[in-house]
DNA sequence: CGGGATATTGAATCATGTCAATTTCCGTGG
DNA sequence: CCACGGAAATTGACATGATTCAATATCCCG
């Protein structure tokens, strides 16, 4: 399936969320972009840039869902992120990306040429400090990760992994969220097989903890999935 | 035991190893730091600053080993990464400190204060755009390790820890390095428990793929261990 | 109302963890 | 210089969480 794209247009139309929703909005450097950008359109399962690819341009998603993607030549497969309505990839990269992105549901992008981010950054102070800021976040979140992968059980990846959805997922009614990605998709993002991820899964709806079905997921009880997680903070 | 501090001094003295041993040094924006830079020595697991700390200051290793740690509230450790001599840490964080910093052996560090990097870089867009690289490296190391505790086995794991270490180890003869760390924090750093991290080393030495003792340790094999580490390039 | 993909469940197996001894290393003091 | 002692490393035996393999069940989509 071939994506269509779009030239220029319509500026504002896919402007960031901002990021404090009370308040004074902070200007946000990454608008700058914007004249830059083209809108796209994929199909579901759609590969949008291979691993190793030149980081010609980066991303923000629009709607619908990515995820990051990284094999090794027997197949084994991790899933390094999904990207949700808002949220930005293919920027935290050198020369090329180290994961390939594909679309997970039906997609709308708008795309940057990184050239131009590098450029503008070298001249404007505040896009400079917000690229470093976004790298640190990225950072963090897979440091976050590491220690998910290293240390925890099943059930608390499974913990995690659902409490972070549903802090980054955008406003769907409290602790109601829905699972846009496949079992294998979560499963190669903790580390786990298909059959590990039902299992447990069916374990924590047994106990009262969750509601699942094969496209959404309700919060139940919050305490017992934070406590699950090991969540120093938060 | 207390760190000793000496007052900024002796400026080209614990200047970065060229980056590029050959050819035209690139001109390192760092080095705009030293003159805020004050060095300390440290004995054996001292800690250097604590998981939550304000990120006041960053730091270069000057001689020894460093380790940075996080640990969920049971005890369960996570080893972030080593830091050996020429390297920085501490630099890549946002307000806190997300990793405690701890030596492994004695080691003597220059210290910097981060509010004269934040405050050069906005002045500065060599220095901006260098922060943002070495955030991006680390990155790209941690996206790297994810793949390696989320996917890989025992024995890839140390193949890969051991070939990593070769890389970075400053110039210790031909495959032949020594590991300051315990094998318990070898163990923290790689997911695994230490019987598993000496059961492994054991049969590596005993096909003949390395040698090792309790502190060094040798490449005899680096086919074989490449093979094992799973790695796509290199 | 099929049919293929995805999810779920069960049973058996395996890699790694756990627990429990040793053994080795190495600094220290006699 | 050597014996001692404590910490780290190693090894063995056993336990277990997660994987693997296999069989349904369920969900969509046409």
């Amino acid at each position: 399936m071939q994506a269509s794209i779009q030239t220029p247009q319509a500026k504002a139309r896919h402007a960031l969320p901002t990021a404090t929703p009370a308040g004074p909005a902070t200007p946000e450097p990454l608008d700058l972009l914007e004249q830059f950008g083209a809108t796209l359109r994929f199909g579901r399962d759609h590969e949008i840039h291979a691993e190793g690819d030149a980081a010609e341009f980066c991303y923000r998603v629009v709607s619908g869902c990515v995820r990051t993607v990284r094999l090794l030549e027997d197949g084994r497969r991790q899933v390094g992120e999904f990207l949700l309505a808002g949220e930005v990839f293919g920027l935290d990269e050198l020369d090329t990306h180290s994961f390939a992105a594909e679309t997970v549901t039906e997609t709308v992008l708008r795309r940057y040429p990184r050239r131009m981010v590098e450029a503008l950054a070298e001249s404007r102070p505040a896009l400079a400090r917000r690229l470093r800021q976004l790298a640190l976040e990225h950072l963090r979140v897979t440091q976050e990760r590491t220690l998910l992968l290293g240390r925890k059980t099943a059930t608390e990846r499974l913990a995690s992994f659902v409490l972070e959805f549903d802090r980054r997922m955008p406003a769907s009614g409290r602790g109601l969220l829905d699972l846009p990605m496949s079992r294998t998709d979560i499963a190669d993002h903790l580390g786990l097989t298909v059959e590990t991820v039902c299992r447990v899964l069916a374990a924590l709806k047994r106990e009262g903890t969750i509601q699942v079905s094969r496209t959404g997921l309700q919060l139940l009880d919050r305490t017992t999935l934070l406590d699950l997680a090991c969540e120093t903070r938060h």
